[in-house]
DNA sequence: AATGAATGAGTATTCATTCAT
DNA sequence: TATGAATGAATACTCATTCAT
């Protein structure tokens, strides 16, 4: 018996899933090697098809990588922006939820890995490093400072200097996700993501709610 | 009577001045480019030898690396661990020291950018990684330990998950410095590093330091 | 219409007859210049072909050595071997075709280069050496010594050291092989190897054929 | 106390020494590494100089090369030559003489590996290669063949052609030498070389005393 | 669409030789 | 004499990209 009779053809059921293979093998290897380092081959030979084919659906290696960051950063950063706009409670809540979001949609994946490549490699693809810092440091920073200048203005954190405070608190965030990435899988004390985040917001909303008010 | 017409030697002979000049071209490079896009012919050009000299001081890339950090990068930590032993006071001001410390000694010079690098290649290149790992971020988080350790003992910061607030801490430290020598000179807003470290340690401390004592 | 011009192609696709083209350069060049200091380039040149394509067909240079032995070498001892299997007549007569056959197929051609090579680049080359010891020189050393046991075993040659003999009767062979690929060529006197095999198969066999019996 | 009263200072008491130094140190590692794999820095550090003196002594590496040949090879022709030209007893005797001569002179030292050296690689350096041809190979073979002219002229040896027959006899003692440094030290069976010569002159004359006389 | 053979620029490392001291 | 620092040409191997099939 014939079990294949409704099987559509290998190529054909495959046509629409080759970007998303590829990107997501490329994703991989970008993130455990770096751009440099990853050689397209691998990417293919992951992916299941061969170098050429590659050359089909982008045009190179730059192109690539590019996809990759609109296919699984880009999103993110999309979600935390709605997140913001459509959030009508109390700022700390707000700061929590973005946070988590963050984590929860890109830090647990292999996205996170992204910005790790990045920094290490802007100097030498000035142009990858162009298009990452508009397509998502830009958007990603201004999402947060929209947020902190919600906070500051409905009294719900202290005065504070938006830009500065905007970097901090996106920079433990972003360490997490480099360590994630890095000498992180062969430190000696494993670091629990969750542990961390929650430690940095206690802290940080510790230190940037209003003082107490005080009782006469 | 003066025969030399003012003729330059095809080389100079200087022994002992060559490695630290090797030394900080290959920093130099190294942060610009990362470990593995660097070459060791652009190292000697810049330190102003050929490339075979470079291996007369150096059996080779990753030795060099390591000489490197054993140069620029150790030396900090060493001074953290003193500043730290030797501190008496009340624990708010030493974690002001130790950041404000670590940020003018290592932070201010290049080898600030020597962590992007591991970070980045640690998969690349596990030799190094253990190497960064056992000579400086072992070191690096006991020494940030044992503040913490201090200040709880002593009543001076709140009762505290000493590991994972460690990681907390020195966060947004390594992030400026990793930020410096990569996105950082392409962004659009330049990121003042002093009003960044005073902002953390502002926010830090307000959510680290024991909330005031209530009047009866 | 035929719009070619006569264009040539950049290249040509000949995944089949590659290996052999490169198998034969490589054999030439190894026997001219020695393992060591033949270059690929000059392989792939010879081939027609360019460095690249070489690393297609074989891991590196060991690899491709041990091609070209496999390819050039072994076949001579595999027919040597089946020579003596499936001989039934006098020893002498088998001992002239063995080494007549042995030139024949090996000495005339670049094959018998190769261990010209071996011998002076063992030492630098230790896996090479075991291969070809294992490969070669084991199963061609047996194959005499099957030969010699034969012959006195039949009565047809002197009793003699076997082990001692087998040597002792490659060793002109192996040196009119080496002869010829090294200093041969510029020697005053050329040497006529078929008149030296001659000359040796006659003093050897005179040597070895046991004494006319005595006549009552 | 002071024991060195007579010692002179190491420099003085060295200085004539010194090539011969070298040329010791040269000869092990050419014989080891052949001519082109063999460091100058690395005879130098044997002999114990520094690599610049080496050129004090010897202008360039080639020079080195014909040095030790005429250091270590020669000495054993002009030997050799003197042995035939004095003697005055049967060519039977005269040839074991001869050979074993050779190999107490030259085989049992590090000189008898030079032969494989220049057989090697007197395709890549063709001066050496000439130089030995003429040095030794040409003075080498003509006493061979006047040894043998003068057993055949004196009825010990069966009429032979006395060019190819040189050759013959040369061969396996040419062989074993090149053995014994290359595949020897890795060979399965240890060759005896002793043996090796006594088997092979004990076939060579047998194969070359003339019939013993039929009595009538 | 898909393949994979072919290309060739790029780089760490070695070592004979020179020469200032 | 003696040293050893400095040089730079030389070579195996890699990989992004092209293109005939």
């Amino acid at each position: 018996m014939d079990c294949s009779f409704n099987m559509k053809p290998r190529w054909e059921r495959r046509k629409d899933a080759r970007p998303q293979e590829l990107l997501a093998a490329a994703l991989d290897l970008f993130v455990e090697r770096g751009f440099a380092s990853t050689r397209l081959e691998d990417v293919a030979k992951r992916a299941g098809v061969s170098k050429g084919t590659l050359y089909l659906y982008f045009t190179n290696k730059e192109e690539l990588f590019k996809a990759v960051v609109r296919n699984s950063v880009v999103p993110a950063i999309d979600a935390a922006e709605e997140d913001i706009a459509g959030f009508s409670g109390h700022s700390a809540e707000l700061l929590r939820r973005v946070v988590h979001g963050w984590w929860d949609r890109m830090g647990k994946t292999n996205a996170s890995g992204i910005i790790k490549l990045v920094m290490a490699e802007a100097g030498n693809f000035p142009d990858l490093a162009k298009f990452y810092q508009e397509e998502v440091i830009v958007r990603g920073t201004r999402a947060m400072a929209t947020m902190l200048d919600r906070a500051v203005a409905r009294g719900e954190f202290r005065p504070i200097d938006i830009n500065v405070m905007t970097q901090v608190l996106v920079a433990p965030v972003l360490m997490l996700m480099t360590w994630k990435h890095s000498v992180g899988p062969c430190a000696h004390d494993q670091l629990d993501p969750t542990a961390f985040i929650d430690a940095f917001l206690d802290m940080a909303l510790n230190g940037l709610l209003p003082p107490p008010a005080v009782q006469p």
